[in-house]
DNA sequence: CCTTGCGCTTGACGCGACGTCAACCTCTAG
DNA sequence: CTAGAGGTTGACGTCGCGTCAAGCGCAAGG
């Protein structure tokens, strides 16, 4: 007994373009076409679609439920590469909504951000400077000329972001998370990536903070009591250094 | 001073493209061009690109983000309601990763699964017999006929996915969730777009599965003691029964 | 016999945020 | 004079379809 592509889509609940698309991609073609090109599909190939289904719901993209279903890939070795990108994905989701809610409270009671604006953000440049006198002089002044640039709006957005990955550091050298970890390096990912929107940070050709620069910086957070402070003392402080270290060494 | 489209990009950490896209799509226009159609951007195109970059990094989309900066959306609004998208999406990204392990557990130990394979599903589908008699007698024929042709295989996927579907239930129970909260409204969502995968469910014009349908079920979890077990006993089952009708309410 | 209407077909554009050629221009240094 | 660096404007590709638009085959009703 075949089935119309209407027929099709409402057993299946999808709709009947899905079903031409999934035809026209190689993904299901109809098990044989009558007069008009009308498609009509057999129980194989409901069969075949239900598993697709399956794996859609999970996110599998088609290409590889394709690779799936044909065999060519183990099914529960492409689950578990999948369930990697999940992962990831909802860290970086959780890191945006950390991020969020920081710029939102940030927004809302402005005034303690105003006050103590200068401080982590000067901090911050002051420390890059002492780094970054190796690579030019002209370094801190460009720096300098965009933070004042920034204006009091972006620079209490600014601070909000190096707020939360600060308070993300503690957090994990407070839980004695290994720094060569995945969490410990996905924060070194993003410290880095913060790096990269410093203007004045020394560059790779890749656009990316060079290599030499992140291990000064590294070690320099340990070394300077007053930047360790920034990381609730000297544990952590070694923590950001050896996650910093390790990203350094595997990715720059 | 005014700076070349590269001197920006570096600075900023971003493509030439980008910049380019961004000004096609009107979100920052360079300040000036000069010959050849070159681009310049001075301090305060330079400003808006750190405010443009601060929010796409919470994955703000370009066309808010334009919204925000011109000022015709107040800023904490946009990200109060940017905050309602990531959470959505991070509940998704969750279940699909809860999905994937039980998929996952479901393919190493297969036994277990085959041993119970016809337990739950066939008692589902005995229960949707009892239902669907209203709605014409060869339902439960065409629900048969679809069960056996799915194969061991895809039987232990259909079975992994309901199971999921269940423990996800007896857990807000247990957690005494409120019924109409966002995250039983997720469930109960989920628990029709579940059946709406079922062959022989009795359907709207929009493919999705009858009201009445739906509230027969909800009120049957309850009153079979049978199904009632399925969720933890009677406690359990009142609230599938109580989201399942708040959401029938709301969203059928 | 013609029209109407249903169910289906193919073909094409659109979405979001760019990456990636391709072909061409402009200026500078050797 | 020429090569090279650094720009420019298109235009296509990504992913999974939604959404027209135009047309075809077949049945019932005028």
């Amino acid at each position: 007994m075949t089935r119309s592509i209407q027929d099709v889509a409402r057993l299946a609940g999808v709709s009947s373009r899905t079903l031409r698309h999934y035809d026209q991609i190689g993904l299901l073609p109809p098990s044989s076409t009558g007069a008009g090109g009308l498609r009509h599909y057999d129980d194989g190939a409901i069969r075949r679609l239900q598993r697709i289904l399956l794996l859609r719901e999970v996110g599998l993209p088609l290409t590889e439920i394709a690779d799936v279903l044909d065999a060519q890939t183990d099914e529960a070795a492409a689950l578990r590469g999948h369930l990697d990108v999940l992962r990831d994905e909802r860290g970086r989701i959780d890191r945006q909504i950390a991020s969020v809610e920081r710029t939102l409270t940030a927004l809302e009671k402005r005034r303690p951000i105003m006050a103590e604006e200068m401080l982590d953000g000067f901090d911050h440049t002051q420390y890059q400077e002492e780094v970054t006198a190796r690579w030019g002089a002209d370094a801190y002044a460009a720096s300098d000329a965009w933070w004042r640039g920034l204006g009091a709006e972006g620079q209490a957005e600014w601070k909000a972001r190096l707020d939360a990955l600060n308070a993300d550091w503690v957090d994990a050298a407070g839980r004695d998370v290994d720094p060569t970890s995945h969490e410990a390096q996905e924060l070194a990912a993003r410290h880095v990536q913060w790096l990269g929107s410093v203007p004045g940070t020394p560059r790779a050709d890749d656009g990316g903070p060079l290599r030499d620069y992140v291990v000064g910086l590294a070690e320099m957070y340990v070394a300077d009591p007053r930047f360790a402070a920034n990381y609730g003392g000297g544990d952590g402080a070694a923590f950001v250094r050896d996650a910093l270290l390790a990203f350094a060494e595997r990715e720059l």
